[in-house]
RNA sequence: UGACCCAUGGUGUAAUGGUAGCACUACUGAUUUUGGUUCAGUCAGUUAAGGUUCGAAUCCUUAUGGGUCAACCA
């Protein structure tokens, strides 16, 4: 009312298509509107009328009057207000009228007495007009700065482009674990002080950029490593028979033993892990014939098993097709974890499980959701660029205790990564996310060979 | 054939006109009952050309490269 007044505003009756085509282009100057010399009294009465819903939606609109040759093509008579015939929570179906972002904008931030708006570069030419509206309106000025949009690779960030990933179905919903979103990192297990923490290493900044995933889960692996509670988990298993343990039939027992559940955290405490005569080692673990610098299990070579004892391969045992269907081993009874006397040395320890009581679970192992660093930035549609095997569903053995595990735990499955419980867990059958997985030395060693 | 924004190692980000630094990555090595962690170290940068200045990543000019702008979207 106020610029309609002060003869800034008028009212347009051009289609959206007629003020498109007068508005003209970056390097050519637009035409004036046929209505925009109308008097003010004429103006304030069809407003009026727009906003009581007598014209029907794109009929009319409320323009500001700046320049229709300015270079900035913003400022070339911007729309205002337009007509909506939408239902408001508030005002019911009486007011017909709803501002532009543009008109809105500066008037909230001023309201709320904001003295810096922070948005993205691409407003950086809205700015203009931002300040031209708040001089005209004579409200408290706000000032709007810009800068770079945080982006990440291997994934996208723009909430246009996630809601066509949810809608079409790419992922399951907002809080998918694969999606970049707060909910979805969150469902994944990523930590809000390791977000914090990535946020202040990456700065912020008003150039173009591509933030490496390898710095978040970095940030992310920092928190973990600290607070996260240690668990055995065997994804691939292998039955490993520890020959000189007396067979329960024959008497023997299962032994409890006790294993930290943090190294990095002295007042984590410990647990209790049984260990018998049968065990299940993974698979990968073991190799027929080990390249240099394998330390771990292969024929004749020892190992020690994570808070338990050494043991040494003895004899492979095969099925009719050449696989391995157990693997028979000694151990050493003066090697017990904390209480070793036997002197022994070896290079590589490994995570186990106890057969007898190992717990199945469900894990699910996620990977980037797409394919290539910048999916916005190739050809052709970004969603051509998804990576179709960014989920993997596998079966894990886990140790007992793991049956008591709640929704805010976080785990490290040793030697593998961290985990959470996933909420679609039941009490029969529990549902791990991979957080994010271990750095691992190995792998890289071998592809060097 | 216009206007505006931006340009520092592979990545991200610092440096009143005064020694180009930090972190991640990569690579070496040490430690390790997680090939994890931790510790020590190495490689690597001011887009280019002019100008101003005792002195330029920083100021000026031009060039080059990247981004943005023609919704009754936000």
């Amino acid at each position: 009312m106020k610029l309609i007044k002060k003869g800034l505003a008028y009212v347009d009756d051009s289609s959206s298509e007629e003020m498109a085509a007068m508005k003209g282009t970056p390097t050519g100057a637009g035409k004036n509107s046929l209505y925009r010399n109308r008097a003010v009294e004429e103006n304030l009465e069809l407003f009026q009328k727009m906003k009581s819903g007598e014209f029907a939606d794109g009929t009319h609109t409320l323009r500001v009057k700046i320049d229709m040759a300015h270079i900035n093509m913003l400022m070339r008579d911007p729309v205002l207000y337009r007509i909506k015939h939408a239902h408001h929570h508030r005002t019911g179906d009486k007011w017909c009228i709803y501002p532009m972002y543009d008109f809105a904008h500066g008037q909230c931030d001023s309201i709320e007495n904001i003295t810096h708006s922070i948005c993205t570069l691409e407003f950086v030419p809205h700015r203009e007009l931002y300040d031209w509206l708040i001089e005209k309106l004579e409200i408290f000025p706000s000032h709007q700065y810009e800068f770079a949009r945080r982006n990440i690779n291997y994934t996208v960030t723009s909430k246009r482009k996630l809601l066509q990933l949810v809608n079409e179905n790419y992922v399951t919903s907002w809080d998918d674990p694969r999606m970049p979103t707060i909910s979805g990192l969150r469902r994944r297990g990523y930590t809000p002080e390791s977000i914090r923490d990535f946020c202040d290493r990456i700065g912020i900044a008003k150039r173009e950029n591509i933030v490496d995933v390898g710095l978040l889960e970095f940030c992310l692996r920092e928190h973990l490593n600290k607070i996260a509670q240690r668990r055995m988990v065997v994804f691939d298993p292998v039955r490993v028979v520890i020959s000189n343990w007396v067979p329960l039939q024959a008497g023997g027992k299962t032994e409890i033993l006790q294993s930290e559940n943090n190294p990095e955290d002295a007042g984590s405490g410990m647990r209790d892990l049984p260990f018998s005569r049968e065990i299940m080692i993974e698979r990968d673990d073991f190799m027929e014939t080990p390249p240099k610098k394998f330390f771990r299990l292969a024929p004749g070579q020892m190992v020690r098993l994570k808070s338990a004892y050494i043991i040494k391969c003895e004899q492979v045992i095969k099925d009719a097709d050449g696989n391995i269907s157990e693997i028979h081993c000694s151990y050493i009874p003066e090697s017990k974890s904390g209480h070793d006397t036997s002197e022994i040395k070896v290079k590589g320890t490994l995570h186990w499980v106890n057969a007898a009581d190992a717990v199945e679970v469900e894990v699910r192992e996620y990977d980037r959701l797409f394919k290539v660093e910048d999916p916005s930035s190739e050809e052709g549609d970004f969603k051509d660029y998804i990576n179709p095997d960014s989920l993997k569903v596998v079966k894990g053995f886990a140790e007992p205790s793991i049956k008591n595990a709640k929704l805010s735990d976080r785990f490290q499955f040793l030697r593998k990564g961290y985990y959470c419980l996933d909420k679609d867990s039941t009490d029969e059958k529990l549902i791990f996310n991979r957080t994010v997985t271990l750095k691992d030395g190995w792998t890289k060693e071998v592809k060097k060979n």
